[in-house]
DNA sequence: CTATGTGCAAAGGGTTTGCAGGGGA
DNA sequence: TCCCCTGCAAACCCTTTGCACATAG
């Protein structure tokens, strides 16, 4: 059993034929995928999977703390699985739309700071970095 | 003349009636409205004016870099006057909406390094704490 | 067996766009 | 005058939802 599945199984969820199949995907995936990409992946394990059950799946998961949605600009949302154990932030390639997660202490610190300094109590955050590689690596 | 429309005479840019009025009301206003309140205020001073204008000169004075567009989520995108001299970022009473600006030389300093650190020339960020104020206000 | 999940297609919300007519410089 | 701008409504994109049927436990 995949680690989604098995957080699922965890929080007493039901396993359905397609929930299954879309665990499995989200588990298994890297990088950020976005909806559509899951419900390929979903599709080509079991064909009948529409888009709406992976909508409603991703929905579930999230709400369930098991995977996070990630929402860079207006375009799709995309997730990436929730691990506790290691905070971390984005940094997105402009010219590539590669996503680097990294992790900085002072900024974990730093955020919580500021928010009681503003007398808040900090729920979330986000923070994403946008910018150029300086490694002359052209792409497209 | 204010200070929107300011900027536009300086980079050549036509001025219509529309593009007058929206500037003042851009202008004007304070907070971080959102599209349909703008529209709402140019409409107080000259009902003619289309919602497809104000999303086409929005626009522009964006790409002007006179104002800036904030995506908080996946809600209606909101708005602010470009202040090259102010950098700050935002929190967000998840109550009340309310959006709060605030500035930390620590983090301006912090995003560039760890952007080159990781390789990157930094463009632009997106930082926004989301938080529930300790003062015990309840809000609706 | 029953509550819950699914597929489909239609609706929704925010934003953009094609086109024909209007108006700055 | 000439090209750019505008209003209108339709189109767009991503996401959600109503409904009738299917299915996990």
């Amino acid at each position: 059993m995949n680690s989604i599945e098995a957080a699922c199984v965890e929080r007493n969820i039901r396993m359905t034929r397609q929930r299954k199949v879309i665990s499995k995907v989200v588990a298994e995936s890297s990088g950020h995928p976005n909806v559509e990409e899951f419900y390929e992946l979903a599709n080509a394990i079991n064909p009948k999977i529409s888009l709406a059950t992976v909508y409603r799946t991703l929905k579930l998961l999230e709400q369930c703390n098991i995977i996070r949605k990630l929402e860079l600009g207006k375009g799709k949302a995309r997730y990436e699985e929730v691990d506790i154990c290691h905070e971390h932030y984005h940094l997105i390639d402009l010219d590539t739309g590669e996503i680097i997660e990294f992790y900085d202490e002072h900024f974990k610190n730093l955020k919580e700071k500021i928010a009681r300094e503003l007398g808040y109590q900090l729920d979330s955050y986000n923070i994403e970095l946008y910018g150029r590689s300086l490694k002359g690596k052209e792409k497209d």
